[in-house]
RNA sequence: GGUGGGGUGACCGAGUGGCUAAUGGUAGCAGACUGUAAAUCUGCCGGGCUCUGCCCUACGUAGGUUCGAAUCCUACCCCCACCA
């Protein structure tokens, strides 16, 4: 349980095999995110049949709506959604970053501000596992301070060293509670400065050994060139039979250069979110589903996608349901986007255990930035 | 035939002498979105140009009053309601 093997690796890339109560997922592998219990518009047969191999789910919404105990009552997280494959929940750390404005951060835990009903709650790091256990996610997230890309050393410094130290509290409880059915990830801060990076990463380790470890507070407001950077000055450090999970990213192009920077699994809201609001992702690029150049069009979305969504449908429909706001058009692009970013998973990984996934992935990301994306 | 109300940009609809190329909304067009406060948000939306400004056209039609009119006056056309 737990255990990672790889299979093969192509320069920083991996190839490899995660084991976890609910099954395995192969790897490099896009997680879509289902923060509520749910991936936005779909069912989890739509996700099933996007070949996605985990989802994720938020302690802090969760806790909010319906209540960790309503989900424990109903026999945990898979059961509640009836998603029977891997889930991984993260801790609410996330929320310290976007909820800005609606909380306050203390050496203890985050007083929230419930953006639901506007009572106060308060989320502290035993608090987060605690509802992480309740849930029953194979994988339980530490809750950590993310702060801004663009945050100064002082800042990134402070959220950096009181991740570790709710490292430490988050690890403690989840050993209390363990029933040997979840795990926990650390999460390296840091910022964009590469010696709090190095001293986020070092002090993890020496709390290890880990059955995975997480770079989070990434595609939060910095470049992409300082993003990539921080990845590699990681990579030679980071564990070689540990998974790594880059929270939150990304685009397709980000997955591909996360991939060549040893990253393994990745989450992030963009597939959905831009599928409801209309961007499809394409080889190449990306379509405006709701352009009045799709007007009448009897192609296919992405004519190299096998999702149901582009086997079906031709765009000028796909853009008539944008048109008239029918729901079915926000699921049907959320779900080929899904389908895109885990089919992108799929080709990496068939490339690097081939030994061609460094020029498949230049090749591809050439053909991507040529159209300006 | 009479009385009353009304005709505003693709549509609906404010505006009743200068700050009005004309509030809003809709439709249309474009863009943004990275561990989801997001089926959301932003921008453009009469035409042209030598484009931080200038010119032309425009509030049913044609005249008039005025330094200045979508706004006031006259005639005409059309729409709606009620009465014959």
């Amino acid at each position: 349980m737990f255990e990672f093997h790889l299979q093969a690796t192509e320069g920083a890339a991996r190839a490899g095999t995660l084991c976890l109560p609910h099954g395995r997922i192969e790897t490099p592998a896009f997680m879509p995110v289902g923060t509520h219990g749910v991936v936005r518009g779909l069912s989890p047969g739509d996700v099933r049949r996007t070949g996605a191999q985990i989802v994720l789910g938020n302690t802090y919404h969760l806790h909010l709506r319906p209540g960790e105990s309503v989900v424990r009552q109903m026999g945990g997280l898979h059961r509640f959604t009836t998603w029977t494959g891997p889930m991984l929940t993260d801790s609410g750390g996330f929320q310290v970053f976007s909820l800005e404005g609606l909380r306050r951060i203390g050496e203890d835990g985050v007083e929230f501000q419930s953006h639901v009903d506007g009572t106060y709650r308060t989320l502290t790091p035993e608090g987060a596992i605690e509802i992480q256990a309740a849930l029953g996610a194979d994988i339980a997230m530490v809750f950590d301070h993310v702060v801004p890309g663009q945050a100064p050393h002082e800042l990134a410094r402070e959220g950096m060293e009181r991740t570790l130290r709710w490292l430490d509290r988050c690890k403690r409880r989840h050993e209390e509670l363990a029933d040997g059915r979840q795990t926990l990830w650390p999460i390296v801060q840091g910022g964009t400065h590469d010696d709090l990076r190095r001293r986020s990463l070092e002090g993890t380790l020496e709390r290890g050994p880990w059955t995975g470890v997480a770079i989070g507070g990434l595609s939060v407001g910095e470049s992409k060139p300082v993003m990539h950077r921080v990845l590699e000055a990681l990579e030679p450090v980071l564990p070689r039979e540990t998974p790594r999970y880059l929270m939150g990213v990304g685009f397709p192009a980000d997955l591909l250069e996360g991939i060549a920077r040893g990253v393994d699994l990745f989450d992030c809201v963009a597939a959905t979110r831009n599928g409801r609001h209309g961007t499809a992702w394409v080889p190449g690029g990306r379509v405006n589903v709701r352009g009045a150049a799709l007007k009448g069009s009897t192609e296919p979305l992405d004519p190299e996608c096998d999702c149901e969504t582009c086997t079906t449908y031709p765009r000028g429909y796909l853009r008539h349901l944008f048109v008239v706001e029918d729901m079915l058009g926000l699921r049907l692009v959320s779900l080929h986007n899904i389908r895109f970013l885990v089919r992108l998973g799929e080709q990496a990984r068939a490339h690097i255990l081939a030994g061609t996934f460094d020029g498949w992935s230049r090749a591809w990301l050439r053909r991507h930035y040529a159209r300006g994306t």
